[in-house]
DNA sequence: TTCGCCAGCCAAAGCGCTTTGGAAAATCTC
DNA sequence: GAGATTTTCCAAAGCGCTTTGGCTGGCGAA
């Protein structure tokens, strides 16, 4: 059923069906319900792609997901994020183009993107220093919002992003006043910013607290269960084995967890484990009885938040907003005093 | 830049240079040639949506991922999936446009990706018995391929599949061979088709070794970390605990893991576990040493095959297609002898 | 030399919708 | 009740591309 048809069925014009259904004022009340009333009927859909072509707006939001190249890993976080964005393009009627590029493509990929013009606009995911995408998006003029930020970008742009800095600085507080002085932190890859930001507020934490952080204990590399499990089962085979793990990710804490079990070591008691957790839906951490000691950030909430700034910004352009989220940070059962505090410090 | 100005520049009509560009014989290659470097020069990227509009051919495919409404969960096994069919779409031409949909609205969803026609075909995921999507596609006409089968549909249809049922009559068999009688089935949710394969796999096994499959120890649900903790918690609690657990997911079976380990157990010596690994790129077992046994399938190999097949039927429609892959087993060290299997069978 | 043919190009219609610039009908003003 | 508005509708152009159906000029055949 296309307009043309519906209009002549109706002995009206294209124009004046059109406009009925798109909520022009131009019509009489009387005939836009019989317009609509008509449209029902015939369950007529307009066709996306002819309206994209006629108003120059295509209600599509771009993401590019990356793919690590390294181990071809798709960030399992991408998932959540796309479902919490989708809650709010689907009631605001936006779909959804996907694309899927390897770095070594990105930068082709967004601006192909842009030149196509087949979005509305993009999503930015897992922003690194001084991030080329920014720059290139912000003069195409293509709105967009980054999860995450970049350092080292001068101009404002739209991000939603979480507090990664402090949370991590909080959390390692925490196991310092548990009394741990060897704390390793089990972290993403460093070149992605969240990364480094982690990085910064677990250094500042300790550094306040007069612990010189330890490089060998600081790990970084792609967030697997078989990192975590490597991670802690090196770091526990050193003469001075840390007595604390901060870890970016639950998934790889898993691993952490493997490895101490086979070390005959029970977290929570010989050992501390605080984990981020990104509070996925198929990998939930518990609500009244957490798993894990662990700093709690929806990435679902995020991806929301994001998609909400995204269509705000494409129905009227303005300055540019951004949305900080506090983690929460939930005591576990993984978190325990330090085995031999005073001992270790007074020997 | 559009076509119309390329000609302009170029000193010729509007369908010359289209038909240069895509490569129809009407035009002398001296200026296809010509026309091609002038494209290249200007960055000329031809608009999707009117092309689309004057084809009918969208280049893109439909993926409509269910948000199971219970946990509001979204499976992991998607990214992968995805990222597979990715690569071939990536080398095709085609977009991904992608709908995330709550299991009620999802007849409506297809229906309305059919009737506004923003797609060249789709991919089911996660089909149920009797599905009724199927029925629906076949009778719209759109190009369809499903990830896994359905039963109680007559008709033939694409589909891509791992044969579940074998694979888990192989673990199940495995395990009886080692001398476990009471093996528990952890499994996804019921509805699913392939939960339902894997199941009927199981207990052929069983049967066939003149085992009688005991419904207790057969669980289905969403398959969460807290899943296999909880079931493996409860069942290990029970005076007759089961010696062996076949798992769907490598997730609920570090769950599984968690609840061993707390129960003092440990998988590989006191207690066997066989996880079902989708080889997920964040999720990896191990390839040189297995952290649990397992049925391995590429989730990613059969986005790559499901999209070929896809793309397949959109250019020359033909007969339906399918591609039953076989799990590959791969022995870790979560499994064992059953601990007194004599004793238990002679007693 | 004339004709026919074909390679190589182009004008224009059309894909399904929106939107500008009227025009007719209805309503209001005095 | 005539003119001025306002309401309600429509014809046609246009979005950027493809494709049908010519048209032209150069070549070989007769």
């Amino acid at each position: 059923m296309k307009l043309k048809e519906l209009a002549k069925s109706l002995g009206l014009s294209p124009t004046t069906v059109s406009r009925a259904i798109n909520g022009y004022p131009e019509v009489s009340e009387a005939t836009r319900a019989r317009v609509m009333a008509a449209a029902q009927r015939h369950d007529y859909q307009p066709n996306p792609r002819a309206k994209a072509l006629a108003t120059g707006q295509s209600m599509a939001i771009g993401h590019v997901i990356p793919l690590a190249t390294r181990h071809e890993m798709v960030n399992p976080v991408f998932a959540d994020f796309i479902a919490g964005a989708s809650e709010i393009y689907a009631r605001e009627g936006f779909d959804i183009h996907l694309t899927v590029v390897s770095d070594e493509g990105e930068e082709k990929a967004y601006r192909d993107i842009a030149a196509k013009g087949s979005v509305d606009g993009i999503i930015v995911h897992a922003p690194r220093a001084n991030d080329g995408r920014i720059a290139l998006l912000s003069s195409v003029g293509l709105p967009f919002v980054v999860h995450g930020r970049a350092t080292g970008i001068d101009a404002a742009y739209n991000w939603v992003d979480v507090n990664n800095r402090r949370a991590f600085r909080r959390a390692a507080e925490f196991l310092v006043d548990l009394g741990h002085r060897r704390i390793a932190l089990v972290n993403g890859l460093e070149t992605m910013e969240f990364a480094m930001r982690r990085r910064s507020g677990f250094v500042e934490a300790l550094t306040a607290r007069g612990i010189e952080p330890d490089p060998d204990l600081m790990l970084s590399d792609e967030m697997t269960e078989q990192y975590g499990y490597q991670s802690a089962k090196t770091l526990l085979a050193r003469a001075d084995p840390p007595t604390a793990f901060l870890c970016s990710s639950m998934i790889s804490a898993f691993g952490i967890r493997r490895a101490t079990d086979e070390a005959g070591l029970k977290l929570g008691r010989d050992l501390s484990l605080i984990a981020h957790d990104d509070d996925l839906s198929y990998l939930q951490n518990g609500a009244d009885d957490p798993i894990f000691t662990a700093l709690r950030s929806s990435v679902r909430e995020a991806g929301r938040r994001a998609a909400t700034i995204l269509i705000d910004q494409i129905r009227n352009p303005g300055p540019p907003v951004h949305d900080l989220l506090e983690a929460e940070f939930l005591v576990g059962r993984s978190t325990a005093p330090a085995p031999h505090p005073a001992r270790a410090l007074n020997a």
